[in-house]
DNA sequence: CATGAATGAGAGTTCATTCAT
DNA sequence: CATGAATGAACTCTCATTCAT
């Protein structure tokens, strides 16, 4: 009576609906620790109902299977930041742009979990093709056409002085990328200063242009 | 002409040391197609055996277990390119060497088997850290070295008129990166023209010098 | 009739618990035929799930490994005879009482699945110096230990005339050994009387002393 | 030239029969050694090659396979020693010549190798009857019948007072079974001297008979 | 909804045995 | 005779998946 969203006498803050939609939130959380760590074969379900603070049987409440939590995890992780990716400014200087872009991608991709998703998506894509398709025209393609435009529109106005680079965006990607695998691979023994990496990408991106 | 062993005829009985490392070497090949096309966790020994034509047990003649196949298989596949590597004409104008590096890379990496073997190393290094710190003593590092010094020249010369570029060298090799996880995932669906991509990424790193 | 869970009538729902420990001791008990019919190294985990009536993998969730599984087997099967070892009276006559102890062994080890128990510990010591261990420290020694009293009250007493008998308590047990042992290799095509056997070493061992 | 045993340039001083007997006896004592670590199962015939000095294919031309190797091998052991089983003396004093019985097995048997080859024998009968049965025949029934005539005839002769003894020698051998399986089991961390034992068991299998 | 005991196909690994050299 | 590379059946152990409670 006190509590007009628990009929039936739950106690618990929750309905039915959020508590059905943390305990999913709790499997994905705990599937992405083990499958960052492992692998997608390697991973033991075990483990993730363990780190879940669920049975095993539960995850196959929420999830079809091994295959389809995995899949689902990397489209839940994603899907927040593909608006993210087209909201960049259509006009005004491009400089300030990429550099709001890269700077977006190292603070919100390289420094947290999603750094993870990427590499698992990187590693198991080849077994996965349809997680791979989903990537690519989700992120990459959007992430890509966007760049694309920008750099169109800085070629046109002089800020780029090559227009080598329009029809290329992956070439301003690609020291992310290269961040992100020396992250995973190397940086225990190897550190590589990411943000001064893009600093220096940035003057050469815009090197030979003038100032807008 | 006496020689009944000599070499130029290939014939079948061979010497036993000859059987054994061509059986060595068809088993290091079948695993590579497996572990390339499944990853380590999932590739099954089985199959490795039935594709080399060998029993499941031979396997274990030559390798103590599937872990070690896999690393002797990377190393075995890295080792012959490590000198290459180092191979760089230390003289003369920066851009041509760049361009001959990126060119070497491109089509005897990207376009060959080591493509899958590095692309395996990316994937399974989280796992495997003896073989990341391996790929990164034995060939980053050492191209990296390279880069550096040829880097160091460019700017020195003029040849290259960003000097940002210097102890950045991972910024010439990005692109490559690119290439290779992108001929991994997306090609199928959204082929990439490498070696156009990399004419742009040097006309790029070029742009602002002035020719040696 | 109220309790539809009472004892008393053999139902098969049972409680989780009871069902648990049930097919553990399922397990066990296809653990000791096997174990005893073929050795360790050569009973297969297979055939006990087979005669346990359940899945191969079912074995693991009640035992680490198979080595465990054995451990466990020797030691649940001597844990509750360990009492019964130390139960002799303190007082009276000795004969008699040596004589209970015998027939006790005779009766209730080497008619029963523990002399294949036994025979187990006897034939897999050597490569399992735990249970070696285990079996010297709960049963052996123990058992030695409260023949040594016993012993030695004899011939105090004078019904042992013989003190060379204190301090070797092996012997009055080594017949039972003789004839656990004649039991698992010839009784087949050279079967022993152990209950007379055990007559005339009880008449050998009180022969010289003087009635109590 | 110095050699005239070795024609055809051979410098071994055997021939072809005697390094042939060698192999085999080379091979029968790897084979003691890791049967008796091992147990037959758990043994492996690449150890016993290895141990020998000899390839593995090398064990089957002289046995047949492994079982043959191990029943040859008791074989090869008991056999020497069954002709002594009857040498004892048939006339005089019981008591000198069951003293010497028990210390030829305490000197021959108990501190040799061939203990590890009964127990063997006691720990894998059961799964080679046929090893049982030829121990029983060959060792054990001709041991117990020679026994049997000497107690009769101490019985006889007064020197032994309880005739309970008479059809039940295994009484006399029983200690020394003790003896074989504690110095298998304990003897690390509980020694038994086997020795004082079986003084003890002289001392009482002819305590109340009267000197010869 | 949630559980976790049970399943059983399938993985890596071992080893007695064979046979071309 | 001797070798040892090769075999492949058989083993132990794992783990995704199911289902009675």
């Amino acid at each position: 009576m006190a509590n007009p969203a628990a009929p039936g006498g739950a106690r618990r803050p929750a309905g039915r609906a959020e508590r059905s939609a943390a305990r999913r939130a709790d499997i994905l959380a705990a599937a992405l620790e083990e499958f960052a760590a492992c692998g997608f074969a390697a991973a033991r379900l075990d483990d993730v109902a363990r780190r879940a603070g669920v049975a095993k049987g539960t995850i196959y409440l929420y999830f079809q299977d091994k295959q389809a939590l995995f899949e689902e995890l990397v489209r839940a992780m994603l899907v927040p930041h593909i608006a993210a990716v087209e909201a960049l400014p259509a006009e005004g200087p491009v400089r300030p742009v990429v550099e709001a872009f890269l700077a977006h991608i190292v603070h919100d991709v390289l420094s947290t979990r999603l750094a993870d998703v990427i590499r698992l998506v990187i590693a198991e894509g080849p077994r996965f093709p349809a997680l791979a398709e989903f990537y690519y025209r989700e992120v990459v393609s959007r992430a890509l056409a966007v760049l694309d435009r920008l750099l169109a529109r800085g070629v046109a106005s002089g800020e780029i002085g090559n227009p080598a680079l329009v029809h290329f965006p992956q070439l301003v990607v690609a020291p992310v990328l290269m961040g992100l695998i020396w992250g995973g691979m190397f940086q225990r023994f190897a550190p590589l200063d990411v943000a001064a990496l893009m600093r220096a990408h940035l003057d050469i991106l815009f090197a030979s242009g003038r100032a807008a």
